[in-house]
DNA sequence: AACTTAAATACAATCGATTGTATTTTGATT
DNA sequence: AATCAAAATACAATCGATTGTATTTAAGTT
């Protein structure tokens, strides 16, 4: 109807009042008689006029906007954090710039960028599997805008963690299969710059450690996690002929490597006992159902998202990191007994 | 370090150059000679300079941000669709901005405000459950911006819609069921004030007519969709004691109905045959594997992506509606012979 | 050397809302 | 009716970048 949108000034030109009591009428300001604020507010919908946040957030040095850094949105535990981020950040009126790294350094360097550019008021951000330095998030930081790391930790300057404790969870799946008597499990890890991953090997070896199993590198795999890599991980251990166990650091290997495992007429749990990590919805319902932890990822969304929003509104200070409990969900793939 | 970010004027002053000439410089304008070029652009890093996108898109009118509206984004098929979005606007230099509905058509009121307050340059919708009218979307269409719905179409003045022919596989997969021998076969449907359900009805309603089998108005259910719908809706036809095939119009509450009727002694496919929608990966995961429609979702996204950003990019007229194809992934919980 | 033209740069207005300060209006008080 | 404080409103600068127009500088021509 109207080109170009109406702004305060049409406004201000249709009442003959000036546009910066139409601002602050509009913005329900106790500067403003009631009377033309109504009057304000009748003309505004008569025109439909709608605010430009643009503008606004130009001014103010505001933008209500969180950016989230994401490795892959398609993965089922990412897109549920989304949602307890969104969930959140929508409650108490922030929106949401999402991308996705996609595993890469390069790419998530762009990414912060550009958050940068559109002066975010603060970043959630789950690394990159290639991130293993930080100097990219500093002009973040240099602007006063907080970070929160949800998931996948990150030691930068003085920045809120939202995680599990890796290591605890790592050692009660480790523990769990040995106590159904596995003496060679096998380790299925992910890039060990990372410290997440670094904490779940560790779990793994502390809980081999406590029983008096011997460490064996020969088990513990490094790489992507991802479906391939369950599969071609799977085939490896068979040819060993030895391994009556797996813990993997995710889900997506574990489920893999069940199915091939299966597949080749390997008894699960009979044979070879598995343990995920994620509770990924298949985990669920994959034959056997899959042991595996379970993470609150929804909830760990919103934990993040408050406390960065939090950490936005007043400027004290960082909050503190969070540790969010886990448990291990024990279904068929480890009952041997 | 410095307080409150770098500006153009700070290079400016720095220099002793106008900031319009700083301006055109950073943009790599042919207004500016290569030496002076070189030396703001040293400056600029030196200082640190971020671009203020919120300053430039004010006056530019122009954000380079998507709004992407999806009713939930932890359901599968949304996330793979998101995926694709994002994708392909990063690829061409845009933002999105992600906001879910919940299928609730309150909420997507208000995020349409939000969006349109926030001057995305274009919208990406797939319509709440319960949206049957399309009012709120006129501020969107009046300041310019075009709209692409995906997955549920919507005829809203002349945007473009990206979708599948919901028709054509309803009636595909009612079709592999009767021809593998059902012979009253149940329907769970959605909301059928959304086109989509209703397509695929018509669809299910079709082949029944083609082969002669008789429509039964109690076969036929309308409701969310949901995992709790699913289970209820198994529950009610073993009641019945007669349907030997069902077709559901999503894979969630399919998949929750096979579990329902294996936990209560129903051989699927033998008793009850079941083709769900939408190719959730749970659905070849789970035993017997289940029939479904296999959509286009990441292609969807990116298909929708591309044509909103034709549009946002060439003013001249919509593009054209796209029917992605479809394909019956045939597994077994309908092979019954 | 004077002159023309093109290239490079400076000036100044603008996008739309916000906000500190100044001015006007209102109403209460004596 | 005069006075004064408080309430309501107007004025004007500002956020940071962009862009049309004006001015200066450089280079080429005769």
């Amino acid at each position: 109807m109207l080109k170009g949108k109406t702004t305060i000034h049409d406004i201000s030109k249709a009442l003959g009042i000036d546009s910066s009591t139409v601002s602050r009428a509009l913005n329900n300001s106790p500067r403003v008689s009631n009377t033309t604020k109504a009057k304000i507010i009748a003309k505004a919908e008569e025109l439909g006029y709608q605010r430009n946040s643009l503008a606004s957030n130009l001014r103010t040095n505001k933008t209500h906007t969180i950016g989230v850094v994401v490795p892959r949105i398609s993965r089922n535990f990412f897109s549920t954090v989304i949602s307890g981020i969104e969930e959140t950040a929508y409650e108490k009126g922030y929106n949401v710039l999402i991308c996705q790294s996609l595993e890469s350094l390069e790419r998530e360097k762009k990414i912060i960028n550009t958050l940068v550019s559109n002066r975010v008021d603060g970043l959630l951000i789950s690394i990159s599997m290639q991130t293993t330095s930080f100097q990219h998030f500093k002009p973040f930081s240099d602007y006063g805008a907080p970070i929160v790391f949800y998931d996948r930790p990150c030691n930068f300057e003085h920045c809120t963690n939202v995680t599990i404790d890796d290591f605890e969870a790592s050692f009660k799946a480790t523990e769990h299969l040995i106590l159904n008597g596995c003496k060679h499990i096998a380790h299925f890890g992910g890039p060990q710059a990372i410290t997440l991953y670094q904490n779940r090997k560790k779990g793994y070896i502390a809980a081999l450690k406590k029983h008096g199993l011997v460490f064996e590198d020969a088990l513990c795999f490094e790489n992507q996690l991802s479906a391939k890599d369950g599969a071609a991980m799977a085939k490896t251990i068979l040819k060993m002929d030895k391994v009556d166990g797996i813990y993997s650091a995710n889900d997506t290997a574990a489920i893999s490597a069940l199915r091939y495992l299966k597949n080749n007429g390997v008894a699960v749990p009979e044979d070879i006992a598995i343990v995920g990590f994620n509770n990924d919805p298949i985990s669920a319902v994959i034959e056997p159902a899959l042991t595996t932890i379970n993470q609150p990822d929804f909830e760990m969304g919103k934990q993040a998202t408050t406390r960065l929003i939090a950490h936005i509104e007043n400027k004290n200070g960082p909050t503190n990191s969070v540790i969010l409990s886990s448990e291990l969900l024990v279904r068929d793939s480890t009952k041997r007994f």
